[in-house]
DNA sequence: ATAACAGTTGAACAATTATTCAACAAAAGG
DNA sequence: CCTTTTGTTGAATAATTGTTCAACTGTTAT
């Protein structure tokens, strides 16, 4: 039994206990959350939408998107530990390449729905 | 012709290039990611998953997620901005929904993202 | 060794953002 | 008319976040 800690009370208390019955762990969630963050930022949907066509060093996404080597760094890294890209390492240099086809689908799909909007 | 402004040379120059050509503009990157950070916080994609399988109240939202009436409105409004519920006032009461099938397309394979993840 | 270059990391700073609170609008009912 | 209730709004606050800078790792070449 939870406590409801909210300003009002249940109006349609069939509908909440449907909607209870449906959803995810809060967990599962924040999950979720934090995994489409990584498309919620300029520099990253623009770093995950090059490397569906190809994968490329850090070097060179630098200059492609106009920022240090470190932004880049810094949000391949995040890319990295949501399971969005994957790296090889050939001499000194990082090529860095989508995870999986997911990607490019939500990607699409992102599209889709901003040239759908007047 | 662009001047690029990074710490850095290009290393593959016709990486760079290829990726130039198939790269969209920066507005239609930076729409594609004010619509994905609307999936990007905990307390909106549960809001979008509930609203999937059946319309609610603002109130009943409120008590499902134990916050505000205050902070699901104004989550509202961040997601009606972005066309991604819909709403319908009966007498005091307004009843908001998903707008359309992608909002439960992007919601699915983040899951199935998430879900694959050791 | 030493120098040069690709990449990573952590701290610092600025900017964005999510929540709450309080005040308000709009509809319903006594 | 006055009260109650749903919902919205704006300001304030706290937390998160993206970038830069500087320092550091590791690899290559002289």
């Amino acid at each position: 039994m939870e406590k409801l800690t909210c300003d009002c009370e249940v109006i349609h208390e069939d509908a909440v206990r449907k909607a209870q019955q449906t959803m995810a762990s809060k967990e599962e969630y924040l999950q979720l959350a934090s995994l489409m963050k990584m498309f919620g930022d300029g520099t990253r949907v623009q770093i995950l939408h090059v490397l569906a066509d190809q994968e490329m060093c850090v070097c060179d996404l630098a200059a492609l998107l106009g920022v240090t080597k470190s932004a880049v760094s810094h949000q391949l890294k995040a890319l990295r530990l949501a399971h969005l890209v994957r790296f090889r390492r050939e001499g000194q240099i990082v090529y860095y390449a989508i995870a999986d086809e997911h990607v490019q689908s939500i990607l699409e799909l992102g599209f889709t729905h901003v040239r759908e909007e007047e």
